[in-house]
DNA sequence: AGCCAGGACTGAG
DNA sequence: CTCAGTCATGGC
């Protein structure tokens, strides 16, 4: 078996597990709490950021105009829980100007590589916050390489690549150029490392991969 | 008590 | 390019 038949093989078999994640979590239905999210979360529990994103009006999630006009002291106060919350404050009024000046185009754009660097030039936006922004809140086709990803890649797949943008090729060119599977792929990555964890072994499932 | 969680930035070698 | 140090909270 190749290497992109293994990627396609794991995809359906963990498809077929766990069935469609329809994921990204967002109350409030809006692209802009999506990329909000994907700052809060780095290196930090997700239940952390639920309490942050609810501090910031949660399901009513406040517009990009409202955050930028906070003081720091109140935004910091509202994110803490997501630590990190001085660099992020910082992070999260970059992306806020980002959304109040480009998200009507960007939403528009088919060159999804000329905004992915668009992204990657805002401070505090690197290759997994930019590449999640794209795929979850602008529906763009670009693959999310993350912690979890390089885990299962390693253990079940036999890719041990360190480089983000080499990895990520490798997952594109073995699958279709499609949102839809680029989004529950990596939902469903997530959904595998976390139940191996809850379990210390991963039960059923496991014993197929 | 420590380790880690859906990273990114900076500086050094 | 690779690597360590830094940033911070909450859950287990």
């Amino acid at each position: 078996m190749t290497c992109a038949q293994a990627i396609s093989a794991l995809y359906r078999t963990l498809l077929a597990h766990y069935g469609p994640q329809h994921w990204w979590p967002s109350r409030s239905g809006m692209r802009w709490e999506i990329a909000a999210g994907a700052v809060l979360t780095q290196n930090c529990a997700w239940g952390n950021v639920e309490k942050a994103i609810d501090n910031l009006g949660g399901k009513a999630f406040l517009p990009p105009e409202h955050v930028l006009a906070m003081p720091d002291d109140s935004l910091r106060e509202a994110i803490r829980p997501a630590g990190f919350f001085r660099q992020k404050c910082a992070y999260i009024k970059n992306m806020a100007r980002f959304f109040i000046a480009h998200e009507h185009e960007c939403l528009h754009s088919e060159d999804t590589i000329d905004w992915r660097n668009r992204l990657l030039a805002i401070n505090g936006v690197g290759p997994e916050t930019a590449d999640s922004i794209l795929l979850y809140a602008f529906n763009k086709p670009i693959f999310v390489i993350d912690a979890y990803t390089r885990r299962v890649a390693k253990r079940h797949l036999g890719l041990d690549i360190a480089q983000y943008d080499a990895l990520q090729q490798v997952f594109m060119d073995a699958l279709p150029r499609d949102v839809y599977v680029f989004q529950e792929y990596h939902a469903l990555i997530v959904a595998l490392c976390k139940e191996s964890c809850r379990k210390s072994g991963c039960g059923a499932l496991c014993a197929k991969l």
